[in-house]
DNA sequence: CTGAAAGCGCTTACAG
DNA sequence: CTGAAAGCGCTTACAG
């Protein structure tokens, strides 16, 4: 029996504010080890059940919980995933991150935020995120130099881009289906009657607002057209504006508008309503790239090709999984299905729109 | 002269993946005792310049950067902020966690992320918040337990919360005018010739939405004039979508409508625009409460009562800078000034409209 | 099943 | 100014 009993009641009130209860005091209050209490709190640890109920009662009563960045120091895993997300006022990414860390609760992993580390430099800075003992880095968003890179291969910390593609091989990718959304949008603009295309790029650095285009354009090509007109909004409310006001200004104004993701097309459909007072999509179709389902977006009705955030955080997951069991294991390359949502800011083609899942799809049919 | 010269240049490549480098090994290289390395990387510790040198140029040599997880057992200090914010959806929230980041970084601290316990309970899980040994927790939206509370407390871990009241002693709070802002409201909406003013409350439990209500009451009652009709939105797109189909279902509908955020307010303008083909301010106007300056919501040019989330953030460092440097120091009640700030989707009052910061905003003049 | 001891990578009095 | 030693709160072989 233990035979510390005593001050158990007062315990709790006793002890040192600023000092959180250890291992070692709900021991003594068991009358065991710091290792059987160790022990308790180890799921799959071989120990008398007896000893653990006591064990559990004891820390019940000191109102014990094991520090975790203590054990990190042994255990080498922080259950900390580093992530540096720019843009968090574009919807997409401010969903990724509220479901990813539900996500990762499963797990008992949390998200540690590194921010830009300055205007110019979007990336997170090195020494941060390296001092931090982070289990994996995500970036959404961000580049990656190839300093970071190298260092946290060096450490064995998976890298996980989110909709980059990366030069380095130690790194895993994630994106959606930048290529074929463009080729798709392209042919539903064609298939709903509009022939004078145009196209409002996001970041020109970027591989998303690269490879949308490239499947735009190439799919116009493949079919005897050309593309329109050309604008840069650099993933921006405002400059998606000014790429719009350019656009419309032209002697011949484009009848579609493709926006290289929902954030920028609303800016633009915000623009061709009031400035210009037309009409959508009557006198002009938009299409966006992200297929946000619900929040501020969904007044828009935004006819979009879809990158569902949940299919985003699923495969986060697998790759946190199987890197975190393997750090040297195969970096993984994955794919997000989407699809073109038929919302009300594009004319409709008359043929190829079916329901699926409440929403309304075009499922193309040849090229 | 260091003797640890061999091997030098090879140190960063042979090193074992998966290890970081040490102190000692730093040490090693430079020649010196694992402590002096630490005092090169301990502003304001006592160390000769030429010592430091060597030392980082060592540590340089070898990649290392010291482990903060290991420093913060010894220091009780961890630099990590634990941050719980329900609705990222939200633009204000999602604006908040991304300045918050930022500003943090002045001080070398992090957000760690703890999303909601589960559906129905919009707190962080106790435990999960102990075992990481937070600097200071910051909720934002979300209520506070009494056992999370008490907890905090008694470990010394100062609490913070963001527009949110609190029965507890040990708390401190940042808030918006709430009562401020609803009278304000009222008097702009009365000034401007509406006469049936509605208002869509948010979640009832919050204080937010209690104490903008009341203002925007008791402002009424105080000028003669009563709530005309009254419905709730829970901060819920779909939820005030469905307030705003029921107000304006009514045998006599509202001329002007207060959402009690610009989250709801803007869905409010889309059923209004949309179902029922109304024009905005023409045949009802809306008023919102966040004053969101950027970002998708732009685009509706909100009439709204502001919170200003750099207001927000430059309260919360001055707290945690405060708190942490001394954790039974008094708690703080501070509030973040707002305006009315005047935008497309309300009619204006004839007199009291200015300029101020770019933005048009209205000076109520008495009551 | 259980405990004593060593160790994770750091900081911090304490001597020198 | 510098180093040896103890310690932060845990986990993990190693004996028993």
């Amino acid at each position: 029996m233990p035979q510390a009993k005593i001050g158990a009641g007062m315990a709790a009130k006793s002890r040192k504010a600023g000092r959180a209860v250890t291992a070692a005091q709900v021991g003594r209050l068991a009358g065991v080890s710091q290792s059987a209490v160790s022990r308790a709190f180890t799921p799959g640890r071989s120990i008398a059940s007896k000893t653990r109920e006591r064990i559990l009662k004891a820390a019940e009563q000191l109102g014990y919980q094991p520090n975790f960045i203590a054990r990190s120091l042994m255990t080498r895993r922080s259950n900390i995933i580093g992530l540096a997300v720019g843009p968090l006022d574009n919807p997409f990414y401010a969903a990724l991150v509220k479901e990813l860390a539900h996500a990762l609760r499963a797990s008992g992993r949390h998200l540690l935020f590194f921010p830009a580390a300055s205007q110019t430099n979007p990336d997170p800075a090195i020494d941060e995120v390296l001092s931090y003992q982070v289990d994996a880095l995500v970036l959404a968003s961000t580049t990656l130099s190839s300093k970071l890179a190298e260092r946290c291969d060096g450490l064995g910390i998976p890298v996980l881009l989110i909709n980059r593609l990366s030069p380095f091989a130690s790194v895993s990718t994630i994106a959606g289906q930048n290529r074929l959304g463009g080729e798709t949008i392209a042919h539903f603009l064609v298939a709903g009657g509009h022939r004078r295309l145009a196209f409002i790029a996001g970041l020109e650095s970027t591989s998303t607002s690269r490879d949308r285009e490239a499947g735009f354009v190439s799919w116009l090509q493949a079919n005897g057209m050309a593309l329109h007109a050309r604008e840069v909004g650099n993933y921006s409310i405002d400059d998606a504006a000014r790429a719009t006001r350019s656009l419309l200004s032209r002697g011949e104004p484009p009848d579609a508008i493709f926006a290289a993701n929902d954030f920028m097309a609303i800016s633009t459909i915000n623009v061709i309503r009031k400035e210009f007072g037309l009409s959508i999509p009557d006198d002009i179709s938009v299409v966006g790239f992200d297929g946000l389902e619900d929040g501020l977006s969904a007044g828009y009705e935004l006819t979009s090709f879809s990158q569902p955030v949940s299919g985003f955080v699923a495969r986060v997951i697998t790759i946190l999984d199987s890197l975190i069991a393997e750090p040297a294991g195969m970096k993984a390359h994955l794919e997000v299905p989407g699809e073109l949502i038929v919302g009300a800011t594009a004319r409709r083609p008359c043929h190829g729109i079916v329901e699926r899942n409440r929403r309304l799809v075009w499922e193309s049919v040849g090229a």
